[in-house]
RNA sequence: GCGCCAUUAGCUCAAUUGGCAGAGCAGCUGACUCUUAAUCAGUUGGUUGAAGGUUCAAGUCCUUCAUGGCGCACCA
């Protein structure tokens, strides 16, 4: 394979090689333009055909595509911002340079400098009158018409996704302005950004196995974050009213459409309000970031319509689960155990009953929310940082919101009761003692903190790829992830030397 | 983790019942000073994902493995 390669290769080193002959370095240090290919377009949209510009123009880019007629050359060339066509003419830059033209190749970055005209076929040209070689490509470009297709090398090699596909660059575009809207939405409101720890000492504020990494000074354990609720909940005890944290956290859980081993979230934590507040800040949030960002609340994604228009449906579990054919309203636990079993939940007899409700609810109710729904108050069982209901027995004040099948945000009335936090804290340990890799950690940092009072709160976390998914009308997750994790091919794993090493230093540490 | 499908030139794809592995783009050579999937003429390029097996003969059938996609399971 490598000697074939080698004779696409040899021939755009043989022509790296020709540049240096002739004195010119392929790989130069700055190119000032003076505007990008849009602009270009924009501001000379007023030449008529044969006309040309008074002053010129200087731009830098990607060649994507070239035409060659002997003494004269058209090509195209990309950057940030989109693709305008150049004209190079023997007559106008000359022996030399045009022998430079001659050596470039799809791929390579070159400026150039010259007035802009308008061709017999109505397009915005810029004539070469002076060219640079700002890098010299190695590598063949994927086929100009086709593109890259093949799913597998757009993920590892995104920077050739990004090349060739422009869809995928307008995806990232959206997500980045997405993100932004969120930052400027929040700080308007008076809420502050703070970052928190991302490795910790427990496992909490979520129920997901964590990865675990090693400190070698402290000789430790660690765990990479699986969320930031319990800092940031600290942060309230310390007097932070309004604060938000975006950011990477990481669950050592199985890939799909909708999961990626590390994803970014937003956690929201707001003194003295309750669910019913966080509810219509997350409604608004989500609703004014569709408006910014794709100017419509209607949405298509996966072939399916979504209308964000507010007020968003609020039921509660237990309806939801009648709505689907499922009862459980009034029934006993031992009802409830032996219905779970006949819609095969499995372990249905073991199981706590709170999380036989919610296994039917994953299992009945959440594929068959399409249009944005808020479930609310959850069983106790499986919330263990969430305030009792204030009316309901069993229950807590909690909602997740969903749509399209998918789960996008989780809230609560945070829980601040201490001694009842201990409580739920001893039932996540006695969980975990009987097995159970996704109960918390009981945090006895965290229990001291909230010994000291915390403020009523609302809080609310949101999956941000998942809602870019939705704003882009991205099928997966790794769509909206420039670099999605991928098993890694044999060349590009880390070398037996290097793992050596790196094992070497440990066992000297300890 | 389980099931189904895919993997052929740098890229996009063909190859009939198991019977000489092909095309377009890209590349190279030549022609061409307003083309735009430029055009025209010629031309290079293959361990068919890897390893075994069946067969006179394997891209094609069988086994194992690798990577990916899509479902399911688990999760957010």
């Amino acid at each position: 394979m490598s000697e074939e390669l080698s004779d696409l290769l040899k021939v755009r080193r043989e022509k790296l090689q020709n540049i240096r002959d002739k004195g010119v370095n392929p790989y130069p240090y700055k190119f000032t333009a003076t505007a990008h290919s849009n602009q270009v377009l924009e501001n000379f949209n007023q030449l008529a055909e044969g006309q040309e510009s008074a002053e010129t123009v200087a731009i830098a880019g990607r060649i994507m595509t070239k035409r060659g007629h002997g003494k004269a050359s058209f090509a195209t060339i990309q950057d940030e911002f989109g693709r305008i066509q150049i004209y190079a003419k023997l007559d106008v830059i000359g022996e030399s340079q045009y022998e430079l033209w001659q050596n470039l190749d799809m791929g390579d970055y070159i400026g150039v400098t010259g007035h802009v005209f308008r061709t017999k076929t109505n397009e915005i040209t810029v004539r070469v009158e002076k060219l640079e070689i700002l890098s010299k490509s190695l590598l063949p470009l994927p086929e100009k018409w086709h593109g890259l297709q093949d799913k597998e090398i757009r993920y590892r090699e995104r920077y050739l996704d990004l090349m060739v596909n422009p869809e995928v660059k307008e995806v990232f575009v959206k997500r980045s302005k997405i993100v932004s809207f969120i930052r400027r939405f929040l700080e308007e409101k008076g809420f502050l950004e703070v970052e928190t720890p991302v490795l910790h000492v427990l496992q909490g504020g979520a129920a997901a196995r964590p990865f675990e990494t090693f400190h070698d000074a402290l000789s430790m354990p660690l765990f990479m974050r699986i969320a930031p609720e319990l800092y940031l909940k600290r942060l309230l005890v310390g007097g932070f009213e309004k604060v938000f944290e975006m950011g990477r956290v990481f669950r050592n859980e199985g890939m799909s459409f909708k999961h990626n081993p590390e994803y970014t979230m937003i956690e929201i934590y707001q003194a003295y309000v309750d669910y019913h507040d966080i509810m219509q800040l997350t409604e608004d949030l989500i609703v004014h970031a569709a408006k910014e960002v794709l100017g419509t609340v209607e949405l298509e994604f996966r072939g399916e319509k979504i209308n964000l228009t507010p007020p968003w449906k609020k039921i509660t579990l237990e309806d939801a689960l009648k709505e689907n054919g499922i009862d459980i309203i009034g029934k006993t636990d031992d009802q409830i155990r032996t219905l779970g079993k006949e819609k095969g939940i499995e372990g249905a007899k073991e199981l706590g009953i709170g999380k036989i409700i919610n296994e039917l609810y994953d299992k009945f109710v959440e594929p068959n929310l399409r249009q944005p729904t808020f479930i609310i108050d959850h069983p106790l069982e499986t919330s263990p940082l969430a305030k009792k209901h204030r009316s309901k027995a069993g229950k807590v004040e909690r909602f997740e919101l969903i749509m399209a099948g998918m789960e996008l945000a989780n809230a609560f009335s945070e829980l601040n009761d201490p001694i009842d936090q201990m409580q739920r804290f001893q039932k996540q340990a006695d969980l975990k003692a009987a097995g159970d890799e996704e109960a918390e950690s009981m945090d006895e940092d965290f229990l001291r903190a909230l010994e000291y009072g915390m403020p009523p709160a609302g809080g609310l976390g949101i999956g941000i790829d998942r809602l870019v998914m939705l704003l882009t009308n991205s099928p997966s997750i790794r769509d909206v992830i420039f670099f999605p994790h991928m098993r890694p091919l044999a060349k590009t794993q880390p070398k037996p030397e290097e793992m050596d090493t790196l094992k070497k230093d440990q066992n000297e540490s300890k």
